[in-house]
DNA sequence: CACTATACCTCGTAGCACAAGGTATATCAA
DNA sequence: TTGATATACCTTGTGCTACGAGGTATAGTG
């Protein structure tokens, strides 16, 4: 079945393992709230999970810039103390991406809470 | 900070990625039900996560493979209408294992459920 | 003056999930 | 008979994500 490429092109594309894109969305939903910076974007992480999930720099800055690159986000550096911030603010297209990020994560969670039972209450 | 690297040894070991695992979670959970084999399960993700997680047979063999290997499952051919299937049973190890991973999803999920928000409930 | 915290960044890599393809048998239809 | 479809197993190569490590620079504290 090699002849339905999906692209079409060189070959080969394969599509984005099923889970990715969590810390994308974490991040579009925390600037949806307010504009932040990078830095500050990881403790927020952090905090707002419980601990429960830490994305260290390496992942957060480029995600960043791609999110830039793509026009989900609005960078406006500033200095403050004599550090420099980068500060990233949601724009209309950003919005759009996280909300379409936030349902196919739901389905995903569903999908897997449905499988992982019926979570044994009381029964009727 | 390269000296307090976790395992010793050559170098260069990378924790898991931080949302994996979920396969085999999904694995070990449908065979802590019932015994089953390989194409069964493939078909039987699609099912009971209601169409929202579809895992290839390229995912699952491989998987399943591993499993064994690491002796939570283990494996019993059987011939059924000329056809061969390898059935897997969880075993106590993958029993142990399947809580274990049962109980980082829960982390998981409950910290990105409460990133995603408070789902702006009634205030008090 | 060293250490820690803040604040940005990039590079190399590990591991996972993926598509594609390959083998073999059974069933059904043309 | 031939071809297609479904069942049932498998492996190989690769794309992509997330990861750790490391690098720069400034401010504040002991």
């Amino acid at each position: 079945m090699a002849f339905l490429n999906r692209g079409a092109g060189t070959m080969g594309q394969t599509n984005p393992p099923f889970m990715s894109g969590v810390p994308e969305l974490l991040l579009l939903r925390l600037l949806a709230q307010r504009e932040m910076y990078g830095y500050e974007l990881v403790k927020s992480i952090r905090l707002v999970t419980g601990e429960a999930i830490s994305l260290g720099e390496g992942v957060i800055y480029p995600v960043l810039h791609n999110l830039e690159r793509g026009g989900a986000l609005k960078a406006k550096r500033r200095s403050v103390d004599g550090r420099t911030r980068v500060y990233y603010r949601l724009t209309a297209k950003g919005r759009k991406r996280l909300d379409r990020l936030h349902g196919e994560w739901q389905r995903i969670e569903s999908g897997i809470s449905a499988a992982l039972g019926p979570v044994n209450h009381v029964s009727t």
